[in-house]
DNA sequence: TTGGATACTTGATATTTATCAATTCAGCGA
DNA sequence: TCGCTGAATTGATAAATATCAAGTATCCAA
C-alpha cells in the first residue's frame, strides 16, 4: 500500500512555506519518517474525534473538511495541493475538531505528528513556520466567520464568485472546483438555496451553465458583492 | 496616562499560559517594555485594518472583539481577564481583523509587537507557549464555526446558557456576563430574537429575570442543547 | 426622586432560508 | 446507445429569522 515519495513531490513539499526554511537536515529527517499514499474518491481519512497520529500533507487531489452534530454535516473547508491539514490538532495533540474525505484521487504525506513535535523542538525556522501558518490559518477562520455572520448567501455567493474569478486570472470565466450540493455547504445554504442565487446573480451578469460561471460584468458584480480585504483576501 | 505594572498583576501575567514557562530573563526583558493603561467602558482600544503595535493583554475588566463589513456590526468574542488579544496579528505583522473596545473600566498592559517577536526568536519555550496558543485560539475558532454552522439560535443560545451553568459552578443559576443585545450579536441573531429564544427555553426550565438566568432542569435542557464536546469544550 | 436616555420586550409583518415533492439533467457502466 | 443513478433545478409551502413600531423596564445623573 505504501509508496515511496516521489522526487518532484519532494521538491514541492520542500517549497510550501512550513518546510521552506527548515535545515536541510532537519527535512529530511521528517521526510525519512513520511509514507505517502494514494487514495481514491470519498474515502474519508480522519474523523473528528480521533486523535491525531499524523500530520497529512496533500501532494495532489483535493480533500474536504466537514463537521457534524447529531444528524448534521457541514462542509468546513476545501484543500488544495500542496498543503498540509489539521495542523492545530497535530501540534497540541488533541482530537480533530473536523473529518476529512477525498474529493478525488488525491496522493497523501503523513508525517507522525510525534516527529513533527520532535523537529519542531530542534529547527527554530520550522517552529517559526509553524507560528506563520498556524496565525494564517487562524486568520483565514475569523474571515470566514465574518463572512457568515455579516452576510446573506447571496453576498457569500457572490464574493466567492468573485474570489474565484480572481484566483483564475481575471478571465471572464471559470470552472466551478467543487460539486454545487459541497458549495452550497460550504457557504451555509441548501443546494436549492444556491441554484436560486446563481439566478439571482444573472441580475448582475453572472451567468452559470454546469460547473462553468461566466462572469458578463465585473464592475456590476462588485458593486453588489461588495468585496472587502479583511474578510475575502485570503493573502493578508 | 501611562501607569506601572502592579506586582500582583506581574504576578498574574507571568502565570498566563503564554508567559509561564519562560526564562525568568526573557520575561524580566518583556516586563520592561510593558506598558499599562487604563480605560473606561466603551473605549475603542483598536481598530480592524490597522496594523499591530501591541500585544494586549487584558489585566481587568472585559473586553469585546467585534467586526464589521459595510454599514453592519457584530460581536465576535468576548476577552476576560488575564488574557492576551489580537495575538495572531501580532506575530504576522498583518492588519487586525477585529476591532477591540472596552465593555466595562479595564486595565491592559501593551508589549511592543517588535518586542513580543524579538523574544519569541530568543526564547524556545515561548514559542513553544504561543504555538500551543494560536493552535487553542484556532480551535476555537473552528468550534464557534460548526455553532454557527450546525445549530438554530435557540439550540445556540441553549448551549450558551448550559456553558455558563457549568463555568458558574453548576449551581442552578447565573448572571449573564454582557449586555443582552451584545449576547444576541454573539450568537448571531436579533435582540428581539434573542428575547423570544429565551421565553421559547422556559419549556425547557430556564427562566430569566434581569440577568439572572435560572435552570430549574439541567437534565430538560441538555435533552434539548445536546452540547457536544467538539463544540462546547473549551478547554480541549 | 425624578426625568431622560437606553435597553429590553412584545406584537405585527416581511424577508430569508429550509423543506418537501416532482421533474429534468448529466455522467457512467453495461 | 440505453438505462440507471445521483445531482441539479423548479415550484409550492413552511419555518426561522429580521424588521418595524410601540410600549415597558431599568439605569443613571441631576
Amino acid at each position: 500500500m505504501d509508496v515511496q515519495i516521489r522526487e518532484s513531490e519532494f521538491t514541492d513539499v520542500r517549497q510550501i512555506r512550513l518546510f521552506s526554511d527548515m535545515k536541510e537536515e532537519n527535512f529530511s529527517a521528517l521526510m525519512q519518517a513520511v509514507y505517502v499514499q494514494n487514495f481514491p474518491p470519498q474515502v474519508d481519512l480522519i474523523s473528528e474525534g480521533d486523535l491525531p497520529d499524523f500530520l497529512q500533507i496533500l501532494l495532489s487531489g483535493g480533500v474536504e473538511l466537514y463537521a457534524g452534530w447529531e444528524d448534521q454535516s457541514t462542509t468546513m473547508a476545501v484543500v488544495r495541493p500542496v498543503s498540509t491539514f489539521i495542523l492545530a490538532a497535530s501540534i497540541k495533540d488533541q482530537p480533530y475538531l473536523m473529518s476529512a474525505r477525498t474529493l478525488e484521487k488525491s496522493r497523501i504525506a503523513l508525517i507522525p505528528s510525534r516527529d513533527v513535535r520532535a523537529i519542531f523542538e530542534a529547527d527554530t525556522a520550522f517552529a517559526r513556520a509553524i507560528v506563520t501558518e498556524l496565525a494564517q490559518c487562524y486568520r483565514s477562520v475569523v474571515k470566514n466567520t465574518k463572512n457568515l455572520k455579516l452576510r446573506t448567501s447571496r453576498e457569500r455567493l457572490a464574493n466567492y464568485v468573485l474570489r474565484n474569478h480572481n484566483k483564475s486570472g481575471r478571465t471572464n470565466f471559470f470552472e466551478l472546483p467543487i460539486e454545487k450540493r459541497k458549495l452550497a455547504s460550504l457557504l451555509s445554504m441548501t443546494p436549492e438555496n444556491l441554484s436560486r442565487a446563481f439566478k439571482a446573480l444573472g441580475a448582475y451578469g453572472v451567468t452559470v451553465n454546469g460547473n462553468m460561471v461566466v462572469i458578463e460584468d465585473e464592475e456590476k458584480l462588485v458593486a453588489f458583492a461588495r468585496p472587502n480585504r479583511l474578510i475575502d483576501d485570503y493573502a493578508s
